[in-house]
DNA sequence: TACATTTGCTTAACGCTGTTAAATAGTTTA
DNA sequence: TAAACTATTTAACAGCGTTAAGCAAATGTA
């Protein structure tokens, strides 16, 4: 009777055990060690069963990629809400970039790796653009006259210093030594303090 | 008699004709289209031919890898002779790395990828170093007083920035078009400008 | 209660992948 | 001419993403 909730919610919950699994694997041994039969077998289920829930592997790392964004913008806003001055709040936002790629460094690799797929469905992805306009307000704050295009190129000045950072740590198989943190702090001052020229 | 030479000779020629296949597959189909048995169809020979001329597919990358540090370490080469001033010789070479990006796209995805193999042993590739060794002396002229140390960290923040920003046009399926290169510009102005602090 | 239908899940299969071993054809050597 | 060696292919294995068919258990209906 009164079961087609109960189903609904063991359905959610195998739903969210398959992007688990999923995650787990890839922690363990890498986004190339991971297959449908692995995860199938993680729930303890035969292959065919994920794609009741996901019409492909495709549309698993779809989700996972949302939910790195999603998790990546309660950092970003907890940053800015921990600081006053537009500046520091700045400099606390790529902070919380740089730690979400070291601590989660998997998702990372799927939000904005090279070759991974989901390229276009990420422009469209609204916890990456609430994250983006969190950055582009902050910046905005900082100007004495800011204009759409200006905000945009210090953003993209910004992000590209951060993320290229952090694309070498990673290939270096670091975890973001001192050095490098150093680097960050000092190129996201530079950029500050050049940000109305 | 004397066609041991000859043997030799169309082996080397073989070898060579895998490479040129597996970068004409990837830059028409990517690198997830890239086979052995599409490269063996293309070179007109089955697949296990291929592995009397490289161990394995990751060996086929790795020297793909080689190759592209062999072209780049060539265009490094000719922008810093192009100029005389350190400054200018820099700028030419960051230039030149985000043209390489965009010219030979595949095989910078290859070299600098996030999840493409070869990791450990690009870092021994002489190339690389080589390429590596003519931006620490551009940077190292430019100094009023180099360390090694600060040349490092000068060097990681050039490399991080023109990284980033090639990641970042990458991934939006960019050419490189005029704005992003203007940041480019203005970044590594705003890096050598502040080179001795 | 008996039959029909739907649901949940598995087995089997297709075409692809990298890779290896066995078989075959072709050339060289004795 | 017979034996040895070389070049190349065919066949196979295990694994991949994915789909279709089958089965078994639960449910709805008479």
């Amino acid at each position: 009777m009164g079961s087609k909730e109960r189903i609904q919610r063991i359905k959610e919950e195998t739903r969210s055990n398959i992007l688990d699994a999923a995650l787990q694997i890839v922690r363990e041994d890498g986004w190339q060690a991971l297959s449908m039969r692995k995860i199938a077998d993680k729930i303890e289920y035969t292959a065919p069963i994920i794609y009741e829930y996901f019409a492909n592997k495709e549309g698993i790392l779809f989700e996972l990629t949302r939910i790195g964004h999603q998790l990546l913008l309660q950092d970003v806003r907890s940053a800015k809400a921990a600081q006053t001055e537009p500046d520091l709040q700045l400099e606390a936002i790529w902070m919380a970039y740089w730690n979400f790629a070291f601590s989660q460094t998997q998702l990372y690799q799927l939000m904005y790796g090279v070759d991974m797929v989901c390229c276009e469905q990420k422009k469209a992805l609204p916890e990456a653009i609430a994250s983006a306009k969190i950055i582009n307000d902050t910046i905005s704050e900082l100007m004495v006259k800011p204009t759409p295009d200006m905000i945009c190129r210090k953003y993209y000045t910004f992000w590209s210093i951060i993320h290229g950072l952090i694309s070498i740590n990673l290939l270096n198989k670091g975890t973001g030594d001192e050095m490098n943190q150093h680097i960050l702090k000092d190129a996201i001052h530079g950029i500050i303090n050049t940000i109305n020229d």
